[in-house]
DNA sequence: TGGGCATCTATGGGATACGATGGGTTGGCA
DNA sequence: TGCCAACCCATCGTATCCCATAGATGCCCA
């Protein structure tokens, strides 16, 4: 299974434009963002909101939908939970077409969202990948790299041993 | 089961460019670093990214990268804590193609982190093995090995007798 | 047992294809 | 008819690939 992994930055041109980084398109293409043509349900494009809890935009192909259509069916139908959680998950969602060279336009909802301007930060997080305000993504990024470190010692407590990922 | 093991130092070329050790390339082809052809998540290539408490480099091939995974599963999709531990595992990881004469050319992020430049140390740690720069990397070195006899004496204590594997 | 040869690894450099960017142009829709 | 989106091009810096060289190692044969 292919991962979004690394984080890129790129630039935002004067017309909203911003190339996705060439291993994303990759992995898009393998998880079937299906671009251009009507393969998925996307009709071509990917999938891209604003994150719930942070300034940022969650973006992904196909199985990132399958992902929040396997998170609401495990809610029973006609419930209004369901009902507010389709809203919140698919109400914000835009559909983002790859043009020929690589790049997506990003709408101004979106952008106000994450306070994109100027550059733009790709990082991948293995399933999906998200777009950051470049400064914004650093404090977030040293934040985790914190919890991180927390994180792998609890592993270390309950693991036999071995070396960790992120050991040093 | 190969083991990165033994420490090799070589230079970093004008281009960014090192060459892998080649035992350690050797390792990495039967680990499945996939070398080229799009067999793993990778895609072809080395995992790499900075170690969390060390000024080194982490990096391995797909069983590396299989920890990682392993490490978030169990994690509910979708909460920012997963998101956020997704950051600091994937978003800082590097995936280094190695070229035809065994080559991997260093980010400059990933050089900054572990300041290398002229020439870097590659140190096998069996699963997994560091870059480090030479200097940092016998200092570190020389306070392992002053832990690693701390040790032993902590296991003679326990142990029949008989002679140490690490003596020396 | 010593010399010579075939390999392999580590490096340096030159040539090239690809990715990121900036702009112009066309067609559609309001 | 004015604005925006999709498309097409051209440019440029850099990552990739290929080739050549040098030093070290191990092997074969005289």
């Amino acid at each position: 299974m292919d991962r979004f992994v690394s984080t890129f930055t790129n630039k935002l041109d004067a017309k909203g434009r911003v190339s996705i980084p060439a291993p994303f398109r990759e992995v898009l293409a393998r998880d079937g963002y299906s671009g251009g043509q009507p393969t998925g349900p996307a009709g071509g494009g990917i999938y891209c909101y604003p994150a719930l809890d942070t300034p940022a935009l969650d973006a992904g192909g196909e199985s990132l939908a399958s992902k929040i259509d396997a998170l609401l069916t495990g809610l029973s139908d006609y419930s209004d939970e369901r009902d507010q959680l389709s809203v919140a998950l698919y109400g914000d969602v835009h559909i983002l077409k790859i043009d020929g060279d690589g790049r997506i336009v990003l709408p101004e909802e979106l952008k106000r969202h994450a306070k994109l301007e100027g550059e733009v930060t790709f990082v991948g997080l293995g399933q999906k990948f998200q777009i950051w305000q470049p400064q914004a993504f650093e404090a977030y990024r040293a934040d985790a790299r914190g919890r991180a470190r927390d994180h792998r010692q609890l592993f270390a407590g309950r693991r036999s041993g071995g070396d960790e990922p992120s050991g040093g």
